[in-house]
DNA sequence: CTGTTAGCGCATTCAT
DNA sequence: ATGAATGCGCTAACAG
């Protein structure tokens, strides 16, 4: 049998398809029995309204698009999830594009040929299904400007950044600045640092806050203590491994992820370092395995959550023509463990 | 200015609305010249089609519901990651409900109540946005029997079960066989498990494929071989100091979730027993750390892609009223690391 | 308080 | 090879 419409409901209960609309909607007032008596029926013939076809009259989807550049890529999940967060709140549906970057060109980044493409389509696709604006999910925190076009539309980055678009990106600088204030406060005073590779902006802007950190609390500052790593575990555990063959060592490193502060921990063991009691570690990202490490990672989490939730905040307000107030940048979370302890005297 | 559609096409390149439509769609011949006149006003007036009039025409959305019960929980993601392989090749959209399961509601099953009511609300709005099939992920393998009325619309599960209606989920009891033939095939013949809690139904699976491998391959079957442990690290670390307490060693572990494994390998460490020189563990999930354990853990990896995957592909076929063909229980693969070795001799 | 009616943007039948 | 006209299911004037 056909689907079920509100033609059909309108006849069997003895009004206009007009009724119908106003009990379903609540749009004017409609006399108690005749509204019972619509609800009743709505309720027989099972009746779900036909939301697409409402958007086409409305010219309203209450639906925004997701692109994420790899859902699989850690951090990806929970920003979508704070992106949910809000859309439960506010009745807003997510069209969800993945482009599956990793699996499809690798980290091969180059080949931005095959990728604009890619992202060009999302776009497209969501907006000809009428996307009332979209959201962005990078997939490491990068400069990804023009590489879309929302043709009008309104649109938000986060967990990348764009150029003259608004993003939404956690403050870099804060956490490590903030990072070295726990670790200074625990007393340490020589702290030396394992930075990603310095073309990416997160490690610049985390470099910042360490270095206002050594500055603001006048430590020693010891151009040693300055490590450049490639984020993977082998180069903390080779850079970890040099910081400890110092004559003058540190006694805590901050390290800028916690797959090379894996690394670290590693280097530490095979030298009889023990973390915490000769060496502390304080990384980054919170990845699953730190909570297993041995001991405990002490490190920064990512507020990513609240970076899908302001995303789609902003998004939202963008929508309706409003400015945008979310917190562009907000801060990281010191989650302490077992790995940072004051130093030895 | 307002959205251009098809009519201001067909003002402007001199033509009716029906040959616009003819030419995108290229549902007839039209003369060449015409053809390109208007592929030129389209070009230059920037138009998208609208897809959602499009589909309230012809009662086609080319758009599958997915509901998660949490895409934060490990494992979701890469289901997800198989959905939107298929839906990519097939040109299908995925309108995305994340219930945050964990977040609302906790590790509480119990509260039935808001968890069904949840769920029939996703699908109620899923179903009413014109989505002609639904894909259920769960958040982990359980009966979800009776949860879910997808009213008539084609549905399947996956990473959870329900009777009488399609699921796909990965075959528990090969994938312990396999472990036990490749650890068996290794010279080990003393074979402990330490399983799930035993409501679970892929605790019960996967101890009868234990079961399976130590009959076929004759192996001495000891029940203090067997423990069952509550998927903790805790409990890993427990039972494995149990085991390794016995008079009788055993001189490899399938453990069933890696979780218990990194407990295991704790326990090992403290009693000065080496993996896998002295005792080999095998676990299952391919769980981030696994990889940065030391050593590094050898596990079965879930087919997790395969499973979202095959479920959209189940899911297009009961939609196109064909007979489901995809494979209902993927393997598992195992993923050899560095934790199983020959048992010294 | 309720009914009639005109579209929303498009695909498609029936003419020509 | 093309156009005119109809309607998908719904909302929102407008009219009573």
């Amino acid at each position: 049998m056909r689907r079920v419409g509100m033609k059909d409901i309108a006849a069997k209960a003895n009004v206009s398809v007009a009724t119908v609309s106003y009990v379903i909607n609540g749009t004017r007032n409609v006399k108690p029995q005749t509204r019972e008596r619509v609800m009743k029926v709505i309720e027989e013939l099972n009746y779900t309204p036909n939301e697409i076809a409402k958007s086409l009259k409305i010219k309203r989807t209450n639906t925004i698009g997701v692109i994420a550049e790899d859902v699989t890529v850690f951090n990806v999940p929970e920003i979508i999830d704070g992106i949910h967060d809000y859309a439960d709140q506010h009745d807003l549906h997510i069209l969800l594009t993945n482009m599956r970057l990793f699996k499809r060109i690798g980290h091969n980044y180059s080949d931005m040929e095959t990728y604009r493409h890619l992202a060009e389509n999302a776009a497209t696709n969501l907006l000809s299904r009428q996307a009332e604006g979209i959201i962005y999910i990078g997939v490491h925190p990068r400069d990804v400007t023009g590489l879309l076009d929302a043709k009008g539309k309104p649109m938000v980055y986060t967990y990348c950044y764009a150029q003259h678009e608004l993003s939404i990106q956690y403050n870099d600088e804060q956490a490590s600045y903030d990072a070295m204030h726990y670790l200074i406060s625990m007393g340490h005073k020589k702290i030396a640092i394992i930075s990603g590779l310095m073309d990416s902006l997160p490690s610049r802007h985390r470099f910042n806050g360490y270095y206002k950190a050594i500055t603001e609390f006048e430590l020693p500052f010891n151009p040693q203590y300055i490590r450049v790593g490639d984020w993977g575990l082998q180069s903390g555990y080779q850079l970890t491994k040099e910081l400890l063959e110092l004559e003058d060592r540190p006694t805590a490193i901050l390290i800028m992820n916690d797959v090379m502060a894996a690394g670290a921990m590693r280097a530490a063991l095979e030298m009889g370092v023990s973390i915490p009691q000769d060496l502390s570690i304080l990384g980054f990202d919170n990845r699953e395995f730190s909570d297993f490490a041995n001991p405990r990672l002490t490190t920064m989490e990512l507020p990513l959550h609240e970076m899908g939730y302001n995303a789609m905040e902003a998004l939202s307000q963008l929508i309706k023509g409003e400015q945008p107030t979310s917190d562009r940048s907000p801060l990281c979370k010191l989650l302490v463990r077992d790995s940072v302890a004051p130093p030895r005297s």
